[in-house]
DNA sequence: CGCGGCCTTGACGCTTCTCAACCTAAGTGG
DNA sequence: CCACTTAGGTTGAGAAGCGTCAAGGCCGCG
């Protein structure tokens, strides 16, 4: 782990879709929320470290002395309850915020699934902030109400009773989120090992690996490689995430 | 549905724990946010609304035009894909907030689970608060913390494979809120059904009654009746969320 | 008294878990 | 450069648990 102070052609940034203001469907800005000045105040309080891949972040019940927000990489925030079960609460992306607590120590442990370079915000700098800034505040409430819409997201999958539908619904938020990132490239990205991905959705490593390879038996996904893969039938694809097949696949307009 | 403006012997409060603030276990204020100044502001722009028990309070993709605050009572947070299948994200209590939304719009439909009194707090209004007063921020996002906390607790739960771990854990839910706003009276209430308890774990109606029966049978839990429930034996009863209990639990072991 | 929610119980089939062997890819040292 | 090693991934067979369907009980309400 390196550590590192000074000036970067980075800033901190916080991504996230307002809860209040309808779609705003073609802002460019792409709902980064804070501005030049915020970013510049925050730079002050922040220091840059790196991580390589699969090193530890911190740990569960750890005290609580940093929050990060994510510049490049991924990371993975796991809970347990004993030592040896690991499920993954979130896969967290650049722009994202990291460093859940309760009661002054962190909730989650938390990993880097690639390499990533995060600002470290301590919460002593940034309590004063936030008793003080009132635009900050809004910008965290904002992104929290985000990544609580995420938890539930994430919810709402494991709810689902077929590792079909479960594996559907993870590669949209896959989709979802590269389409934020990257420019649209329909190929989808996974940084993550299969066996983080069934610590996700809740379901055993070979149960994934046998979801994978159903659909892609069925033209559904075509895998370039172990970490890429494309939607090769979209129809047949989105059709496994609107679960009760019954009726009324009619291309209703949500959203 | 009734609505009436005025003084009542309540005033909105916001019920979280602290996610930085390490453990203050006698503090007999038990973690009401607001202070007495900021329920007085906010009940200026709150009004008191009432809702029967199963009656819709507001519909997934409506126009968000308040937040609520729960002064009695217990509401379910909906989630569906299809106009069907319904996953409840939430099951909410006094002292929480519920109206979370995504771009104007509400992200889940909620219902009374029980007769329900609350605060409507119009966004309008509530915006303007949050974008001036730093201190109500603030306990909105500690409160948000505490919202996230849940979902990911939620998420750990729908994350277990057997049934029983499961009703297990939404019994320890269901306490823990309880010896929040109950004095201690060890008796687990469930104010919603079977159907919603399913909804809620992931399983199928069929299952949650196993379930309670399998428990009920293994003397784990006792039924006063259909809503009110004890804790039989409580070893037994921790050792189902401590999980690997399919054959962790080897009988000769019972330290 | 009988209707209609809500819940329980039973029987059967199916998906997934578990266990275990095997394979592949990447890193290590000779 | 190649054999070895290890972590990560795939595949197979059997068993277990849950979902589904359907019938029947409980209870409140008109």
């Amino acid at each position: 782990m390196q550590k590192k102070n000074g000036t970067t052609p980075h800033r901190p940034s916080i991504y996230a879709l307002d809860p209040w203001t309808p779609g705003k469907p073609n802002d460019q800005r792409r709902y980064q929320l804070l501005s030049p000045e915020e970013q510049m105040r925050l730079a002050t309080i922040a220091s840059i470290m790196r991580f390589r891949k699969g090193e530890l972040i911190y740990r569960q019940g750890d005290e609580v002395k940093a929050v990060f927000n994510i510049v490049t990489g991924v990371v993975k925030a796991c809970q347990g309850v004993g030592p040896t079960d690991e499920h993954i609460a979130a896969f967290l992306y650049p722009q994202d915020l990291f460093g859940l607590s309760e009661e002054g120590r962190y909730v989650c442990s938390v990993r880097a699934v690639t390499s990533v370079t995060v600002y470290a915000l301590p919460i002593s700098a940034l309590r004063r902030h936030l008793s003080s800034d009132a635009q900050l505040d809004y910008n965290v409430v904002v992104k929290l109400c985000h990544e609580l819409r995420e938890a539930q997201r994430h919810a709402l999958l494991l709810a689902q009773r077929h590792a079909l539908t479960r594996i559907a619904m993870f590669l949209q938020l896959q989709e979802q989120h590269q389409s934020i990132l990257d420019e649209a490239s329909d190929e989808i990205y996974l940084p993550m090992t299969r066996s983080d991905i069934a610590d996700f959705i809740g379901i055993s490593l070979p149960a994934v690996s046998r979801a994978f390879r159903e659909l892609t038996t069925r033209h559904v996904v075509k895998f370039v490689d172990r970490q890429h893969l494309l939607i090769a039938d979209r129809p047949a694809f989105d059709a496994l995430t609107r679960n009760l097949p019954s009726r009324g696949q009619l291309a209703a307009n949500e959203a």
